[in-house]
DNA sequence: GCCGTTTTCGGCCCGACTGTTTTCAGTCG
């Protein structure tokens, strides 16, 4: 069984934690960490790279690991994981994912007590053996009783799409207090990752005890996980942890610049003040003397209010949260290069919906309607294909009277809101698409989507969207990779060969929006528009809620570099027109 | 183990909070 991008990053964060719990210097365990996260966000596969020769000019990957990820390639496995795990039991890296356990914790229990599972240290703390261990006690036992409860609650990351709205509202209720001046989300929320680890939020104030307050009491939580004066965590009851730090008005441009990351954007920001003479912290830049040394004087440290001024400090221009994973914001930015990134506004149309014709909840009028009131100027009614029985997919026959009913529906909402006829074709397993071409063509957009099948090999599956994807009358793929965030793997699909056929045939690629799938996912997006393809973002919707999902798709354009001109559903509907035409 | 417009060796971010301590280690982000 070939090892994917996914498997390998999988191993080196073992191979960290196992090292941590070993006690290994902390600069070499970070390595390890490091080149798994740039493994795993990687657009294309390490097996191709690997081809090329060209695994070391990875960030965050030298010598040392190019090999090894080339004996994974090779052999399935990896020596030093297999040599480590007769040292470190691998389930110890399991303890260590309970809130408040780290590697030396990890290390204690199981020096002292043997344990080498989550299960046997629950069973230890309950039977009260944890407590007279070294710097452990009765509430040191309970904590840990309380993270495994917790772990089980949870599954996982948290998507976006749930922890936004969550986020939002708490952070409503904290402003509508007197003493908070400003407010926002930070943290990957506002970096828009498609999952979310916790909820970082920031409030202004020269107030803070009545703020934490009230925050420690919100209903429908688990549990306090701490309070303090400037920080305090809770726990929701769906598991998702949410951390509030309250501080002055005149420290908001750093702190909000250091609590929105991302720990590497940070890490490069402080080495970018360090040469300016600065230590930069969430609290201010400190002026260092000569030898290096931080100067403890107060009276000279430099407060910014806005993340603008921070930026200013180091001689950049503002660079946008979403951009801020250290993949190249910097260079772009010296050099002036920053993407002018598409927004929602830019979004003059939907070209991906659904009516009760097959799966939807809504009428082909009513979506109209729910399109126009939230802005769009025009929209595709795109239902799906008869292949996809379960979702009562058209016939040809249905289809042709569907086509009457958009005609009608066009027809009444007049020229400044226009409908356009298509549909969501399904790419059969066998490879084939579901309807004809003569039907294809009489309307106005095709979109063909992969529904089943899948798991399917990589060949395989390749080899089916490329009928697609060169059939002149298909004109975009929808959520193209087929996965569901925290819930389906995505297809193996070698998006290298993807993304040359989309080029070569003018095919463009979905951004679904709907924050399940966000599919394409960032990487591969600034992976497409980089190589010309063109792409759109759409909502997918079932409902005119889902209408509203849009941001999300524009979130994870951003976070990919995306400008508006690369997009098909930014353009006046006279342009799309004669896109669409001119293609079969 | 990675990295380099100060370095191919010697750095590698740092502060808040907790629970255990009598001054601090461990964890977290």
């Amino acid at each position: 069984m070939a090892l994917t991008n996914r498997d390998i990053a999988d191993i080196f964060e073992r191979v960290s934690d196992m090292l941590e719990i070993r006690g290994d210097i902390i600069h070499r365990v970070l390595s390890y960490r490091r080149a798994s996260e740039t493994i795993r966000d990687l657009p294309r596969d390490l097996r191709a790279i690997a081809a090329e020769g060209t695994l070391t000019e990875l960030p965050n990957i030298g010598k040392t690991l190019a090999e090894k990820i080339e004996e994974m390639l090779n052999t399935g496995e990896l020596e030093f994981y297999n040599r480590l795990a007769q040292e470190i039991p691998p389930s110890l890296v399991d303890i260590m994912h309970i809130n408040g356990v780290g590697p030396k914790k990890a290390k204690l229990f199981w020096d002292e007590l043997d344990i080498t599972t989550v299960e046997a240290l629950k069973t230890a703390a309950e039977e009260g053996k944890l407590r007279d261990l070294p710097r452990m006690g009765a509430k040191s036992e309970q904590k840990i009783l309380d993270g495994i409860e917790a772990l089980s609650r949870r599954t996982g990351r948290t998507s976006i799409g749930v922890a936004l709205p969550a986020a939002q509202s708490i952070l409503d209720q904290l402003m509508a207090l007197p003493q908070a001046i400003e407010g926002a989300i930070a943290g990957s929320i506002r970096r828009g990752r498609p999952t979310i680890g916790d909820v970082d939020l920031l409030v202004a104030s020269d107030d803070a005890a009545p703020i934490m307050d009230v925050f420690v009491n919100l209903p429908n939580i688990a549990r306090v996980l701490g309070h303090g004066p400037t920080k305090s965590s809770i726990e929701l009851l769906n598991g998702l942890q949410v951390d509030l730090r309250v501080l002055e008005k005149a420290r908001w441009g750093t702190a909000l610049n250091y609590f929105t990351g991302s720990q590497a954007h940070n890490i490069q920001m402080r080495e970018l003040m360090l040469a300016k003479g600065y230590s930069l912290n969430e609290h201010a830049l400190r002026p260092l003397d000569a030898d290096g040394n931080m100067i403890e004087d107060e009276s000279q440290y430099v407060l910014c209010a806005t993340e603008e001024a921070v930026y200013a400090a180091v001689d950049l221009p503002y660079i946008p949260p979403e951009l801020r994973e250290d993949s190249g914001e910097f260079e772009a930015a010296r050099a002036g290069k920053l993407p002018n990134l598409i927004v929602l506004d830019d979004l003059r149309a939907d070209l991906h919906m659904h009516t009760t014709w097959s799966d939807g909840k809504l009428s082909v009028r009513e979506m109209a309607e729910a399109a126009r009131s939230r802005g769009r100027q025009y929209i595709v009614i795109t239902d799906h294909s008869h292949y996809s029985t379960i979702a009562n997919g058209l016939t040809v026959e249905r289809l042709m009277e569907q086509h009457a009913e958009v005609q009608q529906v066009a027809a009444e909402m007049g020229p400044d809101f226009r409908v356009f006829h298509g549909i969501e074709m399904d790419i059969r397993s066998d490879g084939t698409l579901d309807y004809p071409d003569e039907v294809l063509a009489q309307l106005d957009f095709v979109i063909a989507s992969l529904h089943f099948s899948l798991t399917q090999e990589r060949s395989v599956i390749t080899r089916r969207l490329l009928n697609a994807i060169e059939n002149p009358h298909v004109d975009l793929i929808g959520h193209p990779r087929g996965q569901l965030i925290e819930q389906r793997e995505p297809a193996d699909l070698d998006m290298d060969v993807v993304f040359e056929a989309a080029l070569k045939h003018g095919t463009a690629l979905e951004i679904n929006a709907n924050p399940m799938r966000l599919d394409l996912e960032a990487q591969y997006a600034r992976h497409a528009v980089d190589m010309g393809v063109l792409l759109s973002i759409n909502t997918d919707a079932h409902s005119a809620e889902q209408m509203d999902l849009l941001h999300f798709g524009v979130l994870t354009a951003r976070r990919g570099w995306v400008e508006a001109d690369s997009v098909i559903n930014t353009w006046p509907v006279e342009r799309f027109v004669e896109w669409v035409s001119s293609r079969g």
